[in-house]
DNA sequence: GTGTTTGCAAACAATTTGCAGAATT
DNA sequence: AATTCTGCAAATTGTTTGCAAACAC
C-alpha cells in the first residue's frame, strides 16, 4: 500500500522496540512514553505514536484494539490471541493455537474475502477474581 | 453492576431503537444521528450517545468496537461475529455460529475466568475486491 | 411534584499533524 | 547535501459531561 521511504536509524524507535520486547503486558502508548522517558527524558509522545505506528505498519510489532478505547502494542508477533479483564482492563495471552481454518470456514459462506481474524476473549483476571 | 433508575420513556430513545432495527450494516454515533435528524431535527448528538451506551449497558443493543477506532452499534443482540473491511471499512455479519467450547477451551489454561469472546474477521468486502 | 431526559456547549482522552531544527546516511 | 526523524504545540476525532430547561410519570 504505502511505499517505504527509506528508513534511518533512530535511536528512540530503538528504544521503543527493544523496550517493547522486555515486556509482555501489552502496554500502551503513554506507558511506552513514561517507562522510555526515564533513560530518555526528552522524548516526545508524539515520536513514540509516530514510531509505535511505523513499527506496527512494518510488522515489526502488533497493535490491539481489543477494548476499543486505547491501543496496545505488542512485540510477539506471531498471531495469537488475547485476553482483557473487565474489571481492570488488563490484556493478557491466551495459549490456544492460532486457527486459520476458521478463516476458510468464515469464507465459504462470505461474499467477500477473509484474509484473517482477531480473537478477544474476556472475563476476569486472576487478580480481579479473589 | 449500575443499579437501574426508573426508565422514563423518551421519543429519542425510541427512534434511535426503531432506527437501529431497519439497519444491518451497524451504524456509527454519528450516523444514528444524521439519520435521525432528518426526522427529529433538534435531537443532539450528546443525546445520541447517551442513548446509545444506555441501550448497550441494558442489553437492547451490541456495541461494536471491531476496528479500534469508531464504535458501531448493532440492534441484532443475539452473539454473533463480524467482517471489517480493511479498504473501505464497512462491518459485515458472519454467518457462522457463535462457539461457546472456545471459551471453555480457553479457560482450561487460562488463570482466570473467561465469560465470552468477540471474534472479528477481516479482509476485503464484494464491493472493494472488483 | 419528583426525577429522568434533553439540548447545548464545554471538557476530555487518545491520537495525529505541521513545522523548524537535529540526526542519519 | 539530501532526507528522515525529532520535539513541541496545536489540531483533530470520538465521546463524555455539567447544567438549566423540558418532559414523563
Amino acid at each position: 500500500m504505502a511505499q517505504q521511504p527509506t528508513l534511518k536509524h533512530s535511536r528512540q524507535r530503538d528504544a521503543i522496540l527493544a523496550f517493547l520486547k522486555t515486556r509482555k503486558d501489552h502496554p500502551t502508548a503513554d506507558t511506552v512514553y513514561k517507562e522510555i522517558r526515564t533513560t530518555m527524558p526528552n522524548i516526545s509522545l508524539g515520536t513514540v505514536y509516530r514510531n509505535l505506528s511505523l513499527l506496527s505498519d512494518r510488522g515489526e510489532i502488533i497493535r490491539l484494539s481489543c477494548d476499543g478505547k486505547v491501543d496496545r502494542f505488542d512485540a510477539d508477533t506471531h498471531p495469537h490471541y488475547h485476553f482483557i479483564c473487565k474489571q481492570c482492563g488488563c490484556v493478557k495471552d491466551i495459549s490456544l493455537p492460532y486457527s486459520e481454518q476458521i478463516d476458510q470456514l468464515a469464507n465459504e459462506t462470505f461474499d467477500g474475502s477473509i484474509t484473517g481474524h482477531t480473537l478477544c476473549f474476556e472475563g476476569y483476571c486472576s487478580d480481579c477474581i479473589s
